[in-house]
DNA sequence: TTGACATTTTACAGCCTGTAAAATATAATA
DNA sequence: TATTATATTTTACAGGCTGTAAAATGTCAA
């Protein structure tokens, strides 16, 4: 245990760096990343912010919430899949997302866009035209746009 | 076991209908949606058309190939999880790809952007513009004209 | 009827998520 | 200091997934 700007920081056995998932898409929103219990507690502590054990728990509806041991496994696992820090305070665990909720949308996007367009390119352009033409031709323009600024970017390389 | 045209059709007990995968996107091809055996089963299948389990672990690399029951078993996960079809000849059953190798990327890539876009739309555009533009700046065009045809496709309807 | 070969059943390992009891550690208090 | 309350770690199991394959069963052909 090492001492950081008067914070212990706890390194676990198996402690992940980076950022690790797999994409369901069979499932919706966030349960095509994570599983339910893992959906609820991330959900918690992007609105709280930083959270222990217990904190989590209380908030966990009432009645359908795990046991306190459940919790604390499946917290941890989401810390060694990369989603977040626990620090020690005093005595205390506090776990906290090392992304945004938003931020983190992106980074499974970036992902997942980057897999299947090795995949096929030109397969998961026509799909992604085709979808946000029937689900929000309002973007459409602002797909364009992007392209043109990209390329105005590329330009100026 | 019902006769259809002269050919004999079994219904297995947990028979799916529709295609099932999970996506990967930290590993590479096919490995992002079906494991080793089952990617290496699909190749096959895909170069020959239609064959037995003896095919199939006759084309596996010699040495490599796992035991003759593997091969059906693994086979046989891959007909109930909807990428293969599987017919009684006589006394033998062949296995046949439902869809090709370039309909099955198209259905995953489809099943892929879908999910990813419902969960961040905007996002996921973004991404997908600034991974073409790096990886196929000559797409790009490509893409531009795809949302131009898709604009007057919509005009006209 | 007996083989030879094919298919089905059963099983286990290792990875995943949900679940939680049991064991252990630690701090506060009596 | 000994006890109690609370937190953390360890251990375990179910059920789903892929890889692996032996054992049991089915079936045609000689």
């Amino acid at each position: 245990m090492a001492i950081l700007g008067g914070i212990f920081f706890t390194r676990q056995k198996n402690m992940i760096k980076s950022l690790r998932f797999s994409f369901n898409p069979f499932k919706e929103g966030l349960n095509q990343v994570l599983g339910d219990l893992e959906k609820r507690i991330m959900e918690i502590l992007w609105e709280k912010g930083e959270s222990t054990i217990r904190e989590i728990l209380d908030s966990l509806p009432h009645g359908l919430a795990p046991s306190y041991s459940t919790v604390i496994t499946v917290t941890n696992r989401l810390a060694k899949k990369g989603l977040l820090e626990r620090k020690k305070v005093k005595k205390t665990f506090f776990y906290r997302p090392l992304y945004g909720k938003d931020e983190f949308y992106g980074l499974v996007s970036r992902k997942v866009v980057e897999g299947v367009s090795s995949l096929s390119p030109y397969t998961t352009m026509v799909n992604l035209v085709d979808i946000v033409a029937k689900a929000n031709p309002d973007r459409m323009e602002q797909l364009a746009r992007l392209i043109e600024e990209k390329k105005l970017q590329k330009g100026s390389n």
